[in-house]
RNA sequence: GGCUCCAUAGCUCAGGGGAUAGAGCAUUGGUUUCCUAAACCAUGUGUCGCAGGUUCGAAUCCUGCUGGGGCCA
């Protein structure tokens, strides 16, 4: 149930019957209604530009067809109080609010689940993101993806997609040959030996700690064993222990997926040589130079790629076309991706992989995240990632708490670069916008508690016509938006709405808490009515809140 | 050199065809015998990077240019 999608749809198809009976156009000419709200409340609730559009069909000036539609038009049926012609042809509604109150009661009976739709029709998607590689710790960028995905997931799943959220783990590649040279020098080193850190190694802290445990658990067992024995055991405990490190990390971070998809079993299953003869059989690819290569310029890339060496061996591409048509098997019907900024260059050839496989350009998706800067007493914090002087977000998490980093990395809109004001996220103020909107939220536990305390009723029926106050009315409208600003925000992969709109309801609250009051002995119906408001918006911070993974605290 | 993201108030950013372009911070002033002042109210702020084009209408769409970040060669 969706009251002001009702409302809307209503109003849409009386304006719609009042251009067919002013005979301004047919039913088949007339374009979509589009009703938007006006920025400036003196314009009405909604408004609609429709008199602009039928300018040409009708050949009359627009302002003409608004006097025409608003003498057909039927205010009663529509709910509305006020119509008015304004600007050059805009016709403003003025709503009846009565059925404002009514939103209430449906938020406090659908509780958490408030806010949720059948918008996405159970649509199957996949979103994978993270997919940080094995071989250390998470650092800004990674944080930024997981942030963003996840609440993105949690946003597309609110608004009736069906979604699944997947991890790739790159555990085949060389860089699992660099981390167990990386871990072996460490070992090496922590025994004491004089061990240089090899040219393509990791050096991040967590390495360390691996070489530390390994000489913990095995003093030197393993440094007198041949060469590639050592190697093959230090990358299978590396592999396991960094995995269990960003798993647990992710968890605490409040992340967790529905599978880790590990690339090694594309190759133990078989999966890549019939990839490879697919896309040959459909004549995809083509010999030269001892490599083979797959003609990707015919989907728009601006050069064709090597997916076999002349040495035989496949280039990163390969399994990840393997990888991406073993996504399309399991029958997902779109699959999006959060990649980092640097990998974007990356999306033209796994769209021409996603075409020459046989499926539509856009059953692929890809969201770039763009780079995170990190600030701290308002200078740029140098990162090095060679060198492991990179910040990592269990650094971030223990430093600024996970409900700041999170709902800093979905504030921006993915495709700007984001600038991480370190001081801003710890800091308890009124400055810092997480802080606000929890407080909104603990705020109005506070009065519901004092409430109880006090003796006056939380519970029952109450009379919704007593919220007539203006700032009632605006969170009443702001109430109502929710269901949609979650379809908008799924729909279009910005969960970034979903911050804006948290905080405007949060700002709409302590507006209303610091111009009424709620807890009013002589008013015992209005108190038992704001009870009622104050609860819905609670539920609905709450739901917000939760969408971006951020906790909803009830003291503060 | 190619590709890509960005350019909007002093700062950080929303807005992605519609009316007088918004928010937070910063500035200045005010609000508490009363439900949490981590709050509220008031206050000024703009060549929407530049130049063309499409449109009844462009910050928004298209092209070019300039500047910055990133990736690739």
């Amino acid at each position: 149930m969706n009251i002001m999608q009702d409302i809307q749809n209503n109003l849409k198809e009386e304006i719609k019957q009042a251009v067919i009976k002013a005979d301004l156009a047919t039913a088949e000419q007339l374009p979509d209604i589009i009703l938007e709200k006006p920025k400036d409340s003196a314009h009405g609730d909604y408004a609609t530009n429709i008199a602009m559009q039928l300018a040409r069909i009708a050949k009359k000036a627009p302002r003409q067809i608004a006097e025409e539609i608003v003498a057909a038009f039927d205010q009663t049926s529509a709910s509305v109080t006020k119509v008015e012609i304004a600007g050059p042809g805009f016709i403003n509604f003025f709503m009846d609010n009565n059925y404002l109150a009514d939103l209430i009661p449906v938020i406090l009976k659908e509780g958490e689940k408030y806010g949720r739709s059948t918008f996405g029709q159970g649509h199957k998607m996949q979103v994978e993101f993270v997919s940080a590689n094995p071989t250390g710790d998470l650092h800004l960028g990674h944080a930024r993806g997981a942030s963003v995905g996840d609440s993105l997931c949690n946003i597309l799943d609110a608004a009736g997609y069906d979604v699944e959220r997947e991890y790739y783990i790159n555990d085949a590649g060389n860089q699992i040959n660099n981390l167990a040279i990386s871990i072996q020098a460490r070992y090496m080193q922590a025994l004491g030996k004089d061990w240089p850190m090899p040219e393509d190694s990791y050096r991040g802290k967590d390495i360390i700690a691996i070489g530390e445990d390994l000489v913990n658990s095995y003093k030197d067992e393993w440094a007198n064993k041949p060469e590639a024995e050592q190697l093959a055991f230090f990358r299978e405990y590396g592999l396991k222990y960094e995995l269990k490190k960003l798993a647990a990390d992710l968890e605490a971070f409040r992340v967790s997926f529905d599978h880790w998809f590990s690339e090694t079993s594309l190759y133990d299953e078989g999966k890549i040589k019939p990839t490879l003869a697919l896309l040959k059989e459909k004549g995809h690819t083509y010999e030269e130079d001892g490599a083979t290569w797959f003609r990707t310029t015919d989907f728009g890339d601006d050069k064709d790629r090597v997916l076999i060496k002349n040495d035989g061996s496949y280039t990163y591409l390969t399994p990840d076309i393997a990888y991406h048509k073993n996504k399309l098997d399991r029958g997902f019907e779109t699959l999006i991706n959060i990649w980092g900024a640097d990998h974007h260059g990356y999306i033209p050839r796994m769209r021409a992989a996603i075409q020459a496989l046989g499926y539509q350009a856009d059953t692929l998706e890809v969201e770039i995240i763009q780079m995170v800067n990190l600030f701290e007493n308002g200078e740029k914090v140098k990162m090095s990632k060679r060198t492991g002087k990179a910040v990592t977000l269990r650094e971030l998490m223990e430093e600024v708490g996970i409900d700041a980093v999170r709902y800093f990395f979905v504030m921006r809109s993915s495709d700007s670069h984001l600038d991480f004001d370190m001081d801003l996220a710890r800091s308890e103020s009124n400055d810092n916008p997480v802080y606000y909107v929890q407080y909104a939220h603990a705020r109005i536990c506070t009065m519901l508690s004092q409430a109880e305390e006090k003796g006056f009723a939380t519970d029952g029926d109450f009379d919704g016509s007593l919220l007539v106050a203006e700032k009632e009315e605006d969170l009443l409208k702001r109430l109502g938006e929710f269901p949609k600003v979650i379809a908008d925000a799924a729909e279009n992969r910005t969960p970034h709405r979903m911050t804006q709109y948290i905080f405007d309801l949060a700002s709409t609250l302590h507006s209303f808490y610091n111009a009424e009051k709620v807890l009013d002995a002589d008013h015992p119906e209005r108190t038992k009515a704001r009870l009622a408001l104050m609860k819905a918006v609670r539920v609905t911070i709450a739901n917000g809140l939760n969408l971006i993974g951020v906790s909803a605290p009830e003291k503060m």
